[in-house]
DNA sequence: GTCTATAAGATGATAGAC
DNA sequence: GTCTATCATCTTATAGAC
Protein backbone atom coordinates (compact mmCIF):
# COMPACT_ATOMS: atom_id res chain seq x y z
CA UNK A 1 0.00 0.00 0.00
CA UNK A 2 2.57 2.42 0.88
CA UNK A 3 6.20 2.05 0.82
CA UNK A 4 7.45 4.46 3.30
CA UNK A 5 9.17 4.43 6.66
CA UNK A 6 6.25 5.03 8.78
CA UNK A 7 4.05 2.86 6.64
CA UNK A 8 6.79 0.07 8.18
CA UNK A 9 6.87 1.15 11.69
CA UNK A 10 2.93 0.26 11.44
CA UNK A 11 3.19 -2.76 10.03
CA UNK A 12 5.98 -3.98 12.19
CA UNK A 13 3.72 -2.73 15.40
CA UNK A 14 0.36 -4.21 13.37
CA UNK A 15 2.43 -7.73 13.33
CA UNK A 16 2.98 -7.87 16.86
CA UNK A 17 -0.45 -7.08 17.66
CA UNK A 18 -2.21 -9.63 15.50
CA UNK A 19 0.22 -12.57 16.64
CA UNK A 20 -0.72 -11.18 20.28
CA UNK A 21 -4.12 -10.58 19.90
CA UNK A 22 -5.57 -11.53 16.77
CA UNK A 23 -7.17 -9.59 13.74
CA UNK A 24 -10.48 -9.02 16.10
CA UNK A 25 -7.71 -7.99 19.15
CA UNK A 26 -6.63 -4.67 18.51
CA UNK A 27 -7.62 -1.43 17.38
CA UNK A 28 -6.13 1.41 15.08
CA UNK A 29 -6.32 3.37 18.26
CA UNK A 30 -4.09 0.62 19.93
CA UNK A 31 -1.75 0.81 17.48
CA UNK A 32 -1.53 4.76 17.98
CA UNK A 33 -0.67 4.57 20.82
CA UNK A 34 1.80 1.93 20.60
CA UNK A 35 3.42 4.17 17.66
CA UNK A 36 3.03 7.54 19.04
CA UNK A 37 0.80 8.43 16.05
CA UNK A 38 -3.05 9.59 15.55
CA UNK A 39 -5.37 6.88 14.34
CA UNK A 40 -6.37 9.40 11.91
CA UNK A 41 -2.60 9.02 10.26
CA UNK A 42 -2.50 5.65 10.40
CA UNK A 43 -5.59 5.56 8.01
CA UNK A 44 -4.11 7.82 5.47
CA UNK A 45 -1.00 4.85 5.01
CA UNK A 46 -3.82 1.73 5.38
CA UNK A 47 -7.35 3.41 4.40
CA UNK A 48 -9.17 0.01 6.22
CA UNK A 49 -8.21 -2.16 9.06
CA UNK A 50 -8.34 -5.04 5.83
CA UNK A 51 -5.57 -3.27 4.14
CA UNK A 52 -3.34 -3.23 6.66
CA UNK A 53 -4.35 -6.44 7.64
CA UNK A 54 -3.66 -7.62 4.25
CA UNK A 55 0.00 -5.75 4.04
CA UNK A 56 1.00 -7.72 7.26
CA UNK A 57 0.02 -10.63 5.77
CA UNK A 58 1.83 -10.44 2.19
CA UNK A 59 4.75 -9.02 4.01
CA UNK A 60 4.91 -12.25 6.23
CA UNK A 61 4.68 -14.81 3.82
CA UNK A 62 6.96 -12.88 1.40
CA UNK A 63 9.91 -12.83 4.33
CA UNK A 64 9.01 -16.59 5.07
CA UNK A 65 9.29 -17.91 1.95
CA UNK A 66 13.23 -15.81 1.55
CA UNK A 67 13.77 -17.43 5.34
CA UNK A 68 13.19 -20.69 3.56
CA UNK A 69 15.29 -20.36 0.51
CA UNK A 70 18.07 -19.79 3.04
CA UNK A 71 17.19 -22.14 5.12
CA UNK A 72 17.36 -25.11 2.18
CA UNK A 73 20.58 -23.56 1.06
CA UNK A 74 22.29 -23.09 4.13
CA UNK A 75 21.21 -26.79 5.79
CA UNK A 76 23.72 -29.86 5.18
CA UNK A 77 20.71 -32.39 5.55
CA UNK A 78 17.49 -32.28 5.17
CA UNK A 79 17.00 -33.64 8.84
CA UNK A 80 18.63 -30.14 9.92
CA UNK A 81 16.65 -28.10 7.67
CA UNK A 82 13.41 -29.65 9.29
CA UNK A 83 14.94 -28.67 12.76
CA UNK A 84 15.94 -25.21 11.45
CA UNK A 85 12.67 -24.84 10.23
CA UNK A 86 10.61 -25.63 13.72
CA UNK A 87 12.80 -24.04 15.14
CA UNK A 88 11.64 -20.73 13.44
CA UNK A 89 8.60 -21.22 15.41
CA UNK A 90 9.75 -22.05 18.35
CA UNK A 91 11.79 -18.91 18.43
CA UNK A 92 8.78 -16.66 17.69
CA UNK A 93 7.27 -18.81 20.81
CA UNK A 94 10.14 -18.60 23.15
CA UNK A 95 11.34 -15.11 22.47
CA UNK A 96 8.27 -13.23 21.68
CA UNK A 97 5.39 -15.29 23.28
CA UNK A 98 4.08 -14.85 19.83
CA UNK A 99 2.33 -17.39 17.52
CA UNK A 100 2.59 -17.63 14.16
CA UNK A 101 0.68 -14.74 12.47
CA UNK A 102 -1.18 -16.75 9.83
CA UNK A 103 -1.90 -19.43 12.39
CA UNK A 104 -3.33 -17.09 14.29
CA UNK A 105 -5.39 -15.20 11.64
CA UNK A 106 -6.21 -18.52 9.81
CA UNK A 107 -8.43 -19.13 13.65
CA UNK A 108 -9.96 -16.25 13.04
CA UNK A 109 -10.56 -16.88 9.62
CA UNK A 110 -14.99 -16.21 9.40
CA UNK A 111 -14.09 -12.09 10.25
CA UNK A 112 -11.59 -11.90 8.02
CA UNK A 113 -11.84 -9.52 5.08
CA UNK A 114 -11.78 -12.33 1.80
CA UNK A 115 -8.57 -10.34 1.09
CA UNK A 116 -6.81 -11.66 4.04
CA UNK A 117 -8.28 -14.57 4.15
CA UNK A 118 -6.40 -15.34 0.60
CA UNK A 119 -3.07 -14.70 1.76
CA UNK A 120 -3.44 -17.14 4.63
CA UNK A 121 -4.14 -19.74 2.38
CA UNK A 122 -1.58 -18.53 -0.16
CA UNK A 123 1.33 -18.80 2.75
CA UNK A 124 0.11 -22.56 3.80
CA UNK A 125 0.08 -23.55 0.83
CA UNK A 126 3.84 -22.37 0.39
CA UNK A 127 5.31 -23.94 3.50
CA UNK A 128 3.35 -27.38 2.54
CA UNK A 129 5.25 -26.95 -1.09
CA UNK A 130 8.41 -26.23 0.23
CA UNK A 131 8.02 -28.85 3.44
CA UNK A 132 7.31 -31.56 0.57
CA UNK A 133 10.23 -30.62 -1.33
CA UNK A 134 12.58 -31.02 1.51
CA UNK A 135 10.96 -33.95 1.93
CA UNK A 136 11.32 -35.56 -1.30
CA UNK A 137 14.99 -34.53 -1.03
CA UNK A 138 15.49 -36.20 2.44
CA UNK A 139 14.08 -38.91 0.21
CA UNK A 140 16.26 -39.39 -2.30
CA UNK A 141 19.29 -38.35 -0.19
CA UNK A 142 18.17 -42.05 1.94
CA UNK A 143 17.58 -39.73 5.61
CA UNK A 144 14.13 -40.63 5.01
CA UNK A 145 12.42 -43.91 4.12
CA UNK A 146 11.59 -44.68 0.36
CA UNK A 147 7.59 -45.00 1.05
CA UNK A 148 7.42 -41.52 2.80
CA UNK A 149 4.40 -39.76 1.55
CA UNK A 150 5.73 -36.26 1.17
CA UNK A 151 2.38 -34.31 0.19
CA UNK A 152 0.54 -36.21 3.75
CA UNK A 153 3.68 -35.38 5.79
CA UNK A 154 4.16 -31.85 4.93
CA UNK A 155 0.77 -31.42 5.60
CA UNK A 156 1.06 -33.14 9.46
CA UNK A 157 4.30 -31.11 10.14
CA UNK A 158 2.63 -27.43 9.33
CA UNK A 159 -0.61 -28.71 11.24
CA UNK A 160 1.50 -29.81 14.36
CA UNK A 161 3.48 -26.90 14.56
CA UNK A 162 0.94 -24.48 14.25
CA UNK A 163 -1.61 -26.44 16.51
CA UNK A 164 1.84 -26.97 18.96
CA UNK A 165 2.69 -22.92 19.20
CA UNK A 166 -1.29 -21.82 20.28
CA UNK A 167 -1.47 -24.70 22.60
CA UNK A 168 2.02 -24.10 24.26
CA UNK A 169 1.18 -20.48 24.42
CA UNK A 170 -2.01 -21.23 25.74
CA UNK A 171 -0.56 -23.54 28.49
CA UNK A 172 2.41 -21.66 29.42
CA UNK A 173 4.23 -25.67 29.02
CA UNK A 174 7.17 -24.28 26.81
CA UNK A 175 9.20 -27.30 26.83
CA UNK A 176 6.16 -29.17 25.36
CA UNK A 177 6.75 -27.37 22.02
CA UNK A 178 10.40 -29.33 21.16
CA UNK A 179 8.49 -32.21 22.94
CA UNK A 180 6.10 -32.23 19.95
CA UNK A 181 8.35 -31.50 17.01
CA UNK A 182 11.17 -33.81 17.93
CA UNK A 183 8.41 -36.85 17.98
CA UNK A 184 6.99 -35.87 15.04
CA UNK A 185 10.40 -35.64 13.42
CA UNK A 186 11.42 -39.18 14.73
CA UNK A 187 8.01 -40.63 13.52
CA UNK A 188 8.72 -39.07 9.80
CA UNK A 189 12.56 -40.26 10.05
CA UNK A 190 11.01 -43.99 9.98
CA UNK A 191 13.19 -46.80 11.54
CA UNK A 192 16.31 -46.31 12.71
CA UNK A 193 18.61 -49.15 10.76
CA UNK B 1 -23.61 -20.16 36.74
CA UNK B 2 -27.41 -21.03 35.88
CA UNK B 3 -28.99 -24.05 35.17
CA UNK B 4 -32.15 -22.55 34.12
CA UNK B 5 -33.49 -23.48 29.62
CA UNK B 6 -32.45 -20.00 28.88
CA UNK B 7 -29.01 -19.98 30.52
CA UNK B 8 -28.61 -23.26 28.59
CA UNK B 9 -30.18 -21.67 25.24
CA UNK B 10 -27.63 -18.77 25.58
CA UNK B 11 -24.48 -21.21 26.22
CA UNK B 12 -25.08 -23.36 23.21
CA UNK B 13 -25.47 -19.85 21.18
CA UNK B 14 -22.40 -18.62 22.61
CA UNK B 15 -20.72 -21.61 22.22
CA UNK B 16 -21.34 -21.65 18.64
CA UNK B 17 -20.29 -18.67 18.18
CA UNK B 18 -16.94 -18.49 19.97
CA UNK B 19 -15.92 -21.60 17.78
CA UNK B 20 -17.17 -19.43 14.33
CA UNK B 21 -15.53 -16.13 15.53
CA UNK B 22 -13.61 -16.74 19.15
CA UNK B 23 -14.30 -14.67 22.42
CA UNK B 24 -13.38 -11.46 20.73
CA UNK B 25 -15.61 -12.04 17.68
CA UNK B 26 -19.10 -11.91 19.25
CA UNK B 27 -20.97 -9.62 21.20
CA UNK B 28 -23.49 -9.62 23.82
CA UNK B 29 -25.55 -8.03 21.33
CA UNK B 30 -25.26 -11.20 18.66
CA UNK B 31 -26.19 -13.38 20.92
CA UNK B 32 -29.46 -11.32 21.81
CA UNK B 33 -30.25 -11.10 17.77
CA UNK B 34 -29.58 -15.35 17.45
CA UNK B 35 -32.08 -15.65 20.50
CA UNK B 36 -34.47 -13.06 20.44
CA UNK B 37 -33.55 -11.74 24.22
CA UNK B 38 -31.88 -8.20 24.83
CA UNK B 39 -28.29 -8.32 25.90
CA UNK B 40 -29.40 -7.21 29.32
CA UNK B 41 -31.20 -10.26 30.08
CA UNK B 42 -28.28 -12.10 29.07
CA UNK B 43 -26.33 -10.20 31.55
CA UNK B 44 -28.95 -11.41 34.43
CA UNK B 45 -27.83 -14.70 33.90
CA UNK B 46 -24.13 -14.31 32.94
CA UNK B 47 -23.05 -10.97 34.49
CA UNK B 48 -20.20 -10.61 32.86
CA UNK B 49 -18.74 -12.05 29.26
CA UNK B 50 -15.93 -13.62 31.18
CA UNK B 51 -18.33 -15.37 32.99
CA UNK B 52 -20.32 -16.46 30.10
CA UNK B 53 -16.96 -17.77 28.61
CA UNK B 54 -16.28 -19.56 31.29
CA UNK B 55 -19.65 -21.30 31.80
CA UNK B 56 -19.12 -22.56 27.99
CA UNK B 57 -15.90 -23.79 28.30
CA UNK B 58 -16.50 -25.82 31.29
CA UNK B 59 -19.35 -27.31 30.13
CA UNK B 60 -17.42 -28.09 26.78
CA UNK B 61 -14.41 -29.53 28.52
CA UNK B 62 -16.57 -31.91 31.21
CA UNK B 63 -19.12 -32.99 27.98
CA UNK B 64 -15.90 -33.94 26.11
CA UNK B 65 -15.02 -36.24 29.23
CA UNK B 66 -17.95 -37.88 29.24
CA UNK B 67 -17.84 -38.62 25.68
CA UNK B 68 -14.10 -39.84 25.40
CA UNK B 69 -15.16 -42.20 28.59
CA UNK B 70 -18.09 -43.30 26.20
CA UNK B 71 -15.11 -43.58 23.21
CA UNK B 72 -12.93 -45.74 25.77
CA UNK B 73 -15.89 -48.24 26.53
CA UNK B 74 -16.67 -48.39 22.85
CA UNK B 75 -14.26 -48.95 21.02
CA UNK B 76 -13.00 -52.77 20.40
CA UNK B 77 -9.06 -51.27 19.82
CA UNK B 78 -6.76 -48.73 20.69
CA UNK B 79 -6.69 -48.05 16.88
CA UNK B 80 -10.44 -47.60 16.58
CA UNK B 81 -10.48 -45.33 19.47
CA UNK B 82 -8.01 -42.85 17.85
CA UNK B 83 -9.52 -43.23 14.82
CA UNK B 84 -12.94 -42.41 16.68
CA UNK B 85 -11.67 -39.30 18.35
CA UNK B 86 -10.18 -38.09 15.51
CA UNK B 87 -13.41 -38.46 13.88
CA UNK B 88 -14.98 -36.19 16.81
CA UNK B 89 -13.26 -33.01 15.57
CA UNK B 90 -13.59 -33.59 11.77
CA UNK B 91 -17.55 -34.16 12.53
CA UNK B 92 -17.45 -30.39 13.82
CA UNK B 93 -15.28 -28.92 10.94
CA UNK B 94 -17.41 -31.04 8.44
CA UNK B 95 -20.68 -30.73 9.81
CA UNK B 96 -20.81 -27.29 11.49
CA UNK B 97 -18.00 -25.70 9.91
CA UNK B 98 -16.63 -24.83 13.42
CA UNK B 99 -13.30 -25.87 14.89
CA UNK B 100 -12.59 -26.76 18.33
CA UNK B 101 -13.74 -24.21 21.22
CA UNK B 102 -10.51 -24.41 23.20
CA UNK B 103 -8.70 -24.51 20.22
CA UNK B 104 -10.03 -21.28 19.58
CA UNK B 105 -9.85 -19.69 22.36
CA UNK B 106 -6.22 -21.09 23.19
CA UNK B 107 -5.56 -18.87 20.22
CA UNK B 108 -7.18 -15.42 21.80
CA UNK B 109 -5.39 -16.65 24.92
CA UNK B 110 -3.72 -12.94 25.51
CA UNK B 111 -7.38 -11.00 25.55
CA UNK B 112 -8.89 -14.16 27.66
CA UNK B 113 -10.07 -13.79 31.57
CA UNK B 114 -7.76 -16.12 33.25
CA UNK B 115 -10.90 -18.07 34.37
CA UNK B 116 -11.20 -18.59 30.89
CA UNK B 117 -7.79 -19.50 30.12
CA UNK B 118 -7.57 -21.89 33.24
CA UNK B 119 -10.39 -23.73 31.61
CA UNK B 120 -9.04 -24.45 28.43
CA UNK B 121 -5.37 -25.32 30.20
CA UNK B 122 -7.52 -27.95 31.95
CA UNK B 123 -9.08 -29.16 29.02
CA UNK B 124 -5.88 -29.33 26.88
CA UNK B 125 -4.36 -31.48 30.01
CA UNK B 126 -7.29 -33.68 30.10
CA UNK B 127 -7.59 -34.71 26.63
CA UNK B 128 -3.18 -35.21 26.83
CA UNK B 129 -3.91 -37.65 29.35
CA UNK B 130 -6.78 -39.82 28.19
CA UNK B 131 -4.99 -39.86 24.89
CA UNK B 132 -1.45 -41.40 26.40
CA UNK B 133 -4.17 -43.53 28.20
CA UNK B 134 -5.16 -45.20 25.18
CA UNK B 135 -1.28 -45.32 23.45
CA UNK B 136 -0.24 -47.18 27.09
CA UNK B 137 -3.36 -49.76 26.37
CA UNK B 138 -2.01 -49.71 22.78
CA UNK B 139 1.32 -50.79 23.84
CA UNK B 140 -0.28 -53.01 25.51
CA UNK B 141 -2.22 -54.97 23.33
CA UNK B 142 0.76 -54.91 20.97
CA UNK B 143 -0.80 -52.85 18.76
CA UNK B 144 1.90 -50.20 18.94
CA UNK B 145 5.25 -50.28 19.00
CA UNK B 146 6.88 -50.42 22.66
CA UNK B 147 8.68 -48.04 22.58
CA UNK B 148 6.72 -45.34 22.01
CA UNK B 149 6.76 -42.20 24.01
CA UNK B 150 3.11 -41.96 25.10
CA UNK B 151 3.29 -38.77 26.72
CA UNK B 152 4.96 -37.12 23.57
CA UNK B 153 2.77 -38.49 21.19
CA UNK B 154 -0.63 -37.84 23.16
CA UNK B 155 0.80 -34.24 22.91
CA UNK B 156 1.56 -34.84 19.17
CA UNK B 157 -1.61 -36.01 18.40
CA UNK B 158 -3.38 -33.32 20.07
CA UNK B 159 -1.27 -30.49 18.70
CA UNK B 160 -1.79 -32.34 15.70
CA UNK B 161 -5.57 -32.27 15.38
CA UNK B 162 -6.38 -28.95 16.69
CA UNK B 163 -3.66 -27.37 14.29
CA UNK B 164 -5.42 -28.94 10.67
CA UNK B 165 -8.90 -27.96 12.24
CA UNK B 166 -7.59 -24.56 12.07
CA UNK B 167 -5.89 -24.77 8.57
CA UNK B 168 -8.22 -26.65 6.81
CA UNK B 169 -11.15 -24.60 7.70
CA UNK B 170 -9.29 -21.13 6.70
CA UNK B 171 -8.21 -23.01 3.06
CA UNK B 172 -11.15 -25.44 2.82
CA UNK B 173 -9.69 -28.04 1.77
CA UNK B 174 -11.81 -31.00 3.67
CA UNK B 175 -10.25 -33.64 2.29
CA UNK B 176 -6.68 -32.48 4.19
CA UNK B 177 -7.81 -33.39 7.88
CA UNK B 178 -8.35 -37.10 7.05
CA UNK B 179 -5.09 -36.70 5.22
CA UNK B 180 -3.02 -35.20 8.11
CA UNK B 181 -5.15 -37.64 10.80
CA UNK B 182 -4.33 -40.92 9.22
CA UNK B 183 -0.60 -39.97 8.10
CA UNK B 184 -0.24 -39.20 11.97
CA UNK B 185 -1.87 -42.58 13.11
CA UNK B 186 0.19 -44.50 9.99
CA UNK B 187 3.21 -43.06 11.22
CA UNK B 188 2.64 -43.70 15.39
CA UNK B 189 1.52 -47.12 14.58
CA UNK B 190 4.78 -48.32 13.82
CA UNK B 191 5.97 -50.59 10.93
CA UNK B 192 3.96 -52.82 9.73
CA UNK B 193 5.29 -56.62 10.24
C1' DG C 1 1.89 13.32 6.41
C1' DT C 2 -0.06 14.50 10.53
C1' DC C 3 -3.31 16.77 13.03
C1' DT C 4 -8.26 18.04 15.17
C1' DA C 5 -12.82 17.19 15.00
C1' DT C 6 -16.44 14.44 14.28
C1' DA C 7 -19.52 11.00 12.74
C1' DA C 8 -22.38 6.70 13.25
C1' DG C 9 -22.50 2.74 15.30
C1' DA C 10 -20.87 -1.05 18.52
C1' DT C 11 -19.59 -2.71 23.12
C1' DG C 12 -19.76 -4.31 28.01
C1' DA C 13 -22.27 -3.23 31.65
C1' DT C 14 -25.81 -1.16 35.11
C1' DA C 15 -30.23 0.91 37.21
C1' DG C 16 -34.65 0.42 37.82
C1' DA C 17 -39.56 -0.51 36.05
C1' DC C 18 -42.74 -4.41 35.13
C1' DG D 1 -36.68 -12.92 34.20
C1' DT D 2 -37.16 -9.64 30.93
C1' DC D 3 -37.61 -5.17 29.61
C1' DT D 4 -36.33 0.08 28.58
C1' DA D 5 -33.16 3.40 29.18
C1' DT D 6 -28.81 4.85 29.71
C1' DC D 7 -23.67 4.97 30.45
C1' DA D 8 -18.94 5.64 29.19
C1' DT D 9 -16.07 4.01 26.17
C1' DC D 10 -14.34 2.06 21.96
C1' DT D 11 -14.36 1.32 16.89
C1' DT D 12 -13.76 2.18 12.02
C1' DA D 13 -13.60 5.72 9.23
C1' DT D 14 -13.95 10.56 6.97
C1' DA D 15 -13.45 15.77 6.26
C1' DG D 16 -10.70 19.34 6.28
C1' DA D 17 -7.02 22.41 8.51
C1' DC D 18 -1.93 22.83 8.95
Amino acid sequence: MNTGSKAHEIMIAAKKMIQTSGYNGFSFRDLSREIGIKSASIHYHFPTKGDLAVAVATAYREGFSETLLDLENGAATTQQALQKYAALFQKTLDTDQRICLCGMLASETESLPEKVRMETIRFFEEQEQWLAKMLSKGIIAGELPADTNVTASAKLILSTLEGAMIIVRNTGRRNDFSTVSDQLFTLISGPKI
